[in-house]
DNA sequence: GTCAATACTTGACTCGGGAAAGTAATGGGG
DNA sequence: CCCCATTACTTTCCCGAGTCAAGTATTGAC
């Protein structure tokens, strides 16, 4: 959290946490969410606001019988520090500015034209260089960079262990942007980082147990579980995607059969249509003027994402779920029957669990990779 | 830990569940391991000594170079303490005594005419009587019990909010037992107490990540993450029987279609066999001798099985995986299309995820319910 | 103005754990 | 055989996070 400190004590980082992602709260409020003495919290919260992370606003509202001292709510300044993400596709980079609350501020982004990892870095650098050296003055109050690539990634070392999209195997890519940089580098997979910014600051936010599953040409799935973001141990976990939800069902390139990206997937779709020429978005125009034979397609999809939904709430229960992803342009199509496959598939009480289906725009993925920066910062 | 003690160190509790679960250590071994000092585990292994709960062990093989002083590894002493763990079935109370090692000492059971929970708890009181005043003289050294019940359950508060088998709905189980008992009683849930004793003191010691998955006439599944055990938001969690594998397969009870229990629990696989009056030990007899008809439907039955399971792994990327319960009996004949639908349906690195097929013992149940009270007791 | 109620601060204390130096027990080299 | 390097464990002293209890601050109700 500090340039110097080399750890800082768990309860400035608990007080500082919970302020980020719960908004203000007076010391007493942050005491008992946190089970900690009143005068534990005035400790911590002190050399914070000293520091310019925190402020104190004026009393508001009364809570109570109407007496009493008011409360002096502890809010983040938002302005202290600043937070690069960016997401690397196979054929752009997306890059964000984010306050501390994890407000976009200025947001651009460069075509790619190839994958090679030197090139990646050099756009890389130039991308950051716009984004800080931009309107806003941010370089100053900037240390860290989020990256979020889709793939096998290992957060603590900062290797990408593999990516099929980007053809990288074992990429230092921590190391190598921190070179190019200079600043402090943090990299995650994708849709870990927007789980996590959906887990800090969306609608996951004080969800025990939560996941996010993003619906595109792939559809992939982050999953919090008692508050911990599932690493898998084999490097791999939320593949929603390779779920068999229907033995009879088509063969996927994983060598599985049914998967849910077998038959959902954008190209599983155009697939399944089965009109040769034919694109996504040409599917997805029939399927809205009620070609009925290209409706049912959609239908099977958003049925097999529902009961490949339904089989992680059955699995984990998980307190909210949130259905969102690059796909989701078609989402008008998808959203009933995702539903009532989720309904028909949920198990007893798991079935009451709240399921937002919702485009989140691509700018959030690097809106993601920023916020895992911010989750570095604060632990630090 | 100590009657008598609030709350013990940190360091205490973390010493002596790593010697329980990991067996003999030495201090050196124990501090590495914890990430503490060599001399926060003097400090934290000397009260445990005095008590009784550990031995320091004779210097047994030497580890590195050859110099040097021996170590003396820490043990449990398993005759410390005893514990009782009772299993409550819809026609039976099967009990055992375990040691401080969860060792199974004693056992017992008891015929369950009806359920109600005035008879239970009084079946309870003499199944636990007979446990500690047979041979052995367990009486003096045991203070806790262990419940499991199948449904929901919340450990915390020891209330069984619904049980459908005993049809039980809000009975403060521990409450209740404790008066009838006089001992501390602990109750969760059947599968995640036994999924509790697998990761504590079987084949999910060490692992971060764990699952277990029982087939019998339904089909459940303890999860633990980030080696925690996996609750789920709605007190339901671990429904693999209700994951959905064939959307054009038999409709299941819960309203869901193609779920795995639909298709692999026993109820499933007598209708699917469609011999009137044929019981499942039958059909498994059928089958053994060849019978391809039958030999189908096991086939089946273990295909989505393995289907189910590979969901579970592709989701949160255990490091093992234990496939077990009642209805192993047949195991030879699911295992092989339990085996062969889990690589089918693994994606990538998850397909090398170890995982056994291995009948338990139906005191085995009990025993998770002995577990459980130990980690309370642990945890006190 | 007093009183109750609530929010926050202060200072003394507790206690868990770390650092470093000391003791114990071994094998190997002179 | 005696040192010495090596590893295991123990002891002492200290620090610092967090609690407790007492005190201050700020409000509304009477």
């Amino acid at each position: 959290m500090f340039p110097e400190a080399e750890s800082v004590a768990p309860a400035m980082t608990a007080v500082l946490t919970t302020v980020l992602t719960e908004g203000p709260l007076s010391r007493v409020a942050l005491a008992r969410r946190l089970g900690l003495s009143q005068a534990a919290v005035t400790k911590a919260a002190r050399p914070l606001i000293e520091q310019g992370y925190l402020q104190e606003l004026a009393a508001t509202e009364r809570s109570g019988p109407g007496a009493g001292r008011p409360a002096s709510p502890l809010a983040i300044c938002a302005d202290r520090e600043f937070f690069v993400g960016v997401k690397i596709t196979a054929d752009e980079l997306i890059g964000v500015v984010c306050d501390l609350g994890a407000q976009v501020r200025a947001s651009a982004h460069r075509p790619l034209p190839h994958t090679d990892v030197d090139h990646v870095l050099t756009e890389l650098g130039h991308l950051v260089d716009e984004l800080l050296d931009g309107p806003g003055d941010y370089r100053a109050r900037t240390r860290r960079l989020g990256l979020a690539v889709s793939g096998d990634v290992d957060r603590a070392t900062g290797l990408v262990r593999y990516s099929p999209f980007l053809h990288w195997h074992d990429v230092p890519l921590q190391d190598l942007a921190e070179k190019n940089t200079s600043l402090t580098v943090t990299v995650e997979n994708d849709v870990k980082a927007l789980t996590t910014a959906e887990h800090w600051f969306g609608e996951g936010v004080g969800a025990e147990s939560f996941a996010l599953v993003t619906v595109g040409s792939g559809i992939g799935c982050g999953l919090v579980v008692n508050g911990r973001l599932v690493s898998g141990a084999h490097g791999v976990a939320g593949e929603i995607g390779h779920v068999g939800v229907d033995v009879n069902g088509p063969a996927c390139h994983c060598g599985g059969r049914g998967c849910v990206e077998a038959i959902a997937g954008t190209d599983a779709i155009v697939r399944a249509v089965g009109r040769p020429g034919l694109t996504f978005e040409e599917a997805v125009t029939l399927a809205r003027a009620g070609d009925t034979a290209v409706g049912a397609v959609f239908a099977r999809a958003g049925d097999a994402i529902g009961s490949g939904i339904a089989a992680v709430a059955n699995l984990v229960g998980p307190s909210r779920i949130v259905v969102s992803g690059e796909g989701l342009s078609a989402y008008d199509l998808f959203e009933p029957h995702i539903r009532a496959g989720f309904q028909r598939q949920a198990f007893g009480a798991v079935a009451q669990c709240p399921l937002s289906v919702r485009p989140l725009p691509f700018e959030q993925w690097a809106r993601g990779a920023a916020t895992v920066s911010i989750q570095a910062f604060v632990a630090a």
